[in-house]
DNA sequence: ACGGGCGGAGACTAGACAGC
DNA sequence: GCTGTCTAGTCTCCGCCCGT
């Protein structure tokens, strides 16, 4: 089933088979050393046929381990962790067991102390999660840790946490999903040229960022229609490509703000910061691992890219449209920037009120949606064919006896 | 005080496609 | 062919820090 269908049978494993062994974990000491054969089958056969043609060694098998947020991916090892589990739930247990041995029936467990160690165990665990991930990120390649330092961004794992329906449109193909993974840690991609159209070697980082074919300028474009599909149910008056209001000699601070008459942005809407204003947003989605990118931090690039933004269009917008300006930074692998956060914040609280639904319901749907528009984005530049197509044909004036003779196409 | 290294901000250019 | 838009890349300037 891995090798068939990648995203069932990773939701299957991370949501449903791996919590069946939880039980036997808990329950028999010692029992680390028989789960050996499981984690050996984890790793020799489910992940190879999960992850294609990718060799899972140590480090990335321990990386796998982390959860989503950490930049893992949640396939625990269950030999690891039976005997501290085992141990975690003689403690959380300990009370009923004395009542038991004690024969003292009348005696009630103490609820908040049990709340309490629950609460405990799982700090414990997620402070041992982040030990590990820095030991990691000591021995990872930089590269690597690049990767996990952008898979930690809010939004980048939400593909890999939700359930694979079809009709919601949250599933992957076998090829997406592999693809999915080796874009997530930096692996290589299968089936992708040598050489790119544009004449350089071809490999992941230069198809993110080469422009012929347009990927790079039309990724956006899913994300723009997602954007505006929310806000038209929450606000009026909301438009994509709109154009701003011509300028009549209006003096702007910076040299790099968009002068041009016909300037416009991606989306607007009407009411959504302030009643009755305009509410003007430009999305930016830039690959962390460019070269201009990756010599700063994930911060500073997010910042350089929204900045870079305002400057184009905000004093504009504010003076001459007297609408507020909100550029959406994202980078290629889901990650948001802080004023995209801010502004989706905003949108899920807005759309939350009005449909009345629970805002962390609607928080969560949004950034799946984004999460899968993003990486379709993605998919787009990494799968898109890169070609020098041919001169238009005109087919109602084709001479189609010569162009089979001259092209030597079989009759 | 001075010089070098570093990083951030800003300006500008390159190269691509879309639309008129 | 021109213009607009998009992202990446490069360069310059400036401020800060540190060593001499």
């Amino acid at each position: 089933m891995a090798k068939t269908e990648p995203h069932a049978a990773y939701s299957a494993f991370t949501h449903g088979l791996q919590h069946r062994w939880s039980f036997v974990k808990r329950t028999i000491p010692g029992i680390s050393l028989l789960l050996k054969p499981l984690e050996n089958s984890i790793r020799n056969t489910f992940l190879p046929a999960l992850l294609r043609s990718h060799i899972v060694g140590d480090d990335e098998r321990a990386l796998l381990t982390l959860p989503p947020r950490l930049g893992g991916m949640g396939i625990t090892s269950p030999e690891r962790l039976a005997d501290e589990e085992n141990l975690n739930f003689i403690n959380l247990t300990s009370s009923l067991t004395e009542k038991i041995i004690a024969q003292d029936a009348n005696g009630e467990t103490d609820q908040n102390a049990i709340l309490e160690l629950k609460k405990t165990i799982s700090r414990n665990r997620q402070s041992a999660q982040v030990e590990r991930l820095e030991h990691l990120k000591g021995v990872l390649p930089d590269v690597t840790v690049r990767k996990i330092h952008t898979a930690q961004e809010t939004g980048a794992s939400n593909w890999l946490t939700c359930l694979p329906i079809r009709a919601k449109g949250f599933s992957l193909n076998k090829q997406e999903f592999v693809d999915a993974a080796a874009l997530r840690y930096g692996w290589p991609v299968e089936g992708i040229p040598k050489t790119c159209a544009c004449g350089s070697p071809s490999d992941v980082n230069h198809i993110m960022t080469c422009k012929k074919g347009g990927f790079v300028c039309i990724r956006h474009g899913e994300v723009r229609d997602v954007t505006a599909s929310m806000l038209r149910e929450v606000c009026r008056d909301v438009s994509t490509e709109p154009t701003l209001l011509p300028l009549n000699g209006e003096h702007m601070q910076y040299r790099t703000t968009n002068t041009a008459n016909e300037a416009r942005v991606d989306v607007s809407a009407r009411g959504f910061w302030t009643r009755g204003q305009r509410a003007f947003m430009d999305i930016r989605i830039f690959d962390p691992m460019a070269a201009c990118h990756r010599r700063i931090s994930l911060e500073a690039a997010h910042q350089r890219n929204e900045q870079e933004k305002i400057r184009a269009y905000g004093k504009r917008i504010q003076h001459v449209d007297q609408g507020s300006f909100t550029p959406l930074v994202f980078t290629t692998s889901g990650g948001m920037g802080p004023k995209a956060k801010c502004f989706y914040s905003r949108l899920a609280d807005v759309m939350a009120e009005k449909k009345h639904q629970p805002r962390s319901h609607v928080v969560a749907w949004m950034r799946c949606r984004l999460s899968f528009s993003l990486l379709r984005s993605a998919f787009l530049c990494l799968r898109g064919t890169r070609y020098f197509a041919p001169t238009t044909i005109d087919i109602a004036g084709l001479d189609y006896q010569a162009r089979v003779v001259q092209s030597g196409i079989l009759v």
